[in-house]
DNA sequence: ACAGAAAACGAACGATCGTGCTTTAATAGG
DNA sequence: CCTATTAAAGCACGATCGTTCGTTTTCTGT
């Protein structure tokens, strides 16, 4: 990928995180960016490429920073706290100061149908699908007990980090929250 | 309240739970309710004030839709399954066909200090503290064990709800997991 | 019916939006 | 060194944004 695309996109996905995926504007990024706004627009022809590009670069960095090494954990239980340690290190981190791009921007765009919709769609797809699996191969390992539903995990897994992710500016420590949710979750799961 | 007042609120309700609180625009919510964009500026004199406005309606609707039917429930657990139940009321309903307007703006709105932020964070509050106060009475009732945390209950509440509204539009049947995930922590909350 | 108040309107402002078109600057191949 | 390709810039367009101002319509009270 040419130089400048990468530095666009990653000031891109840092004001995303921050404002939201439809907060963001060429001109706005033109001028972070120190770049002319149609010299920065010729490398995405339109809004819609440059918010898709945005978010696909988005999961490519979430993989690299969080999902990647969790699968150097072993599989099973351990490899699912290995997720949820390793995820400041995408949420709240310095490419990433704000939220998740592809989970809030799945609260704003839901309604409106569209080629950002149908990545956003495809991403949050393969998003859960990822611990899906994860919770499948914790239950073929024998470390979750045999009616464990996956699908039902990774839908109260991302709903905590939802939870996480929208009350971080609130004074009720949902980092510690979070953290209690999610084992919960894990023992509630697990064979004793 | 005057009438147009209200009949514009109604309308800006209905699009910001589709759109979200910062899609909202003077000149589309103008030719939604036909009327100017001056005329209808005039009621707020500013945008911030219509944004506030439009969350402080919300709240004051959801009070009446949902939460002042379901402290008819007698108190404890039967109580929160009413709120459960009184929830499509809400979410998803004529008034509010998409989002929660409060839930959804906290996604959007986190990192923008200002007086939008400031009503959105006092209304969360108060929605979070309303809930935490329910489960509180169900423990003092007696019908949760003694160790349970109403302020965890509440935050696994919110999050299990926000799981639902971001994922209603994928194939995963989010309605029928909330549910489940819902009635798993008032089951693992109660006195066996 | 008439005067005064309130509500709604129409037109315009500066700013910014996304997007073209044309020109200049940088780069690479022969 | 010259040329062909590409990247970036400059400028302008129509549209929409929030906001202001002055006028017209609608309502209210006497």
């Amino acid at each position: 990928m040419h130089e400048t695309k990468e530095k666009i996109l990653q000031q891109a996905l840092q004001f995303v995180s921050l404002y939201g995926l439809d907060a963001l504007s060429i001109g706005k990024l033109a001028k972070d960016t120190k770049m002319s706004k149609s010299g920065l627009f010729a490398h995405f022809n339109s809004k819609e490429n440059l918010q898709i590009a945005v978010l696909e670069y988005s999961a490519q960095r979430f993989t690299e920073v969080v999902f990647r090494p969790a699968t150097k954990a072993p599989r099973g239980v351990a490899r699912i706290r290995a997720l949820v340690d390793l995820w400041p290190n995408w949420i709240g981190s310095k490419t990433v100061a704000g939220d998740c791009p592809i989970l809030s921007s799945l609260t704003e765009f839901d309604e409106k149908v569209g080629p950002v919709w149908d990545c956003l769609f495809r991403l949050t797809n393969q998003y859960h699908q990822s611990i899906v699996t994860m919770a499948q191969i914790t239950l073929d390992e024998g470390e979750f007990k045999p009616d464990t539903n996956p699908e039902q995990f990774a839908f109260e897994f991302i709903s905590l980090l939802l939870g996480y992710q929208a009350m971080r500016k609130l004074p009720l420590d949902p980092e510690k929250k979070w953290l209690k949710g999610v084992e919960s979750l894990i023992e509630r799961n697990e064979v004793s």
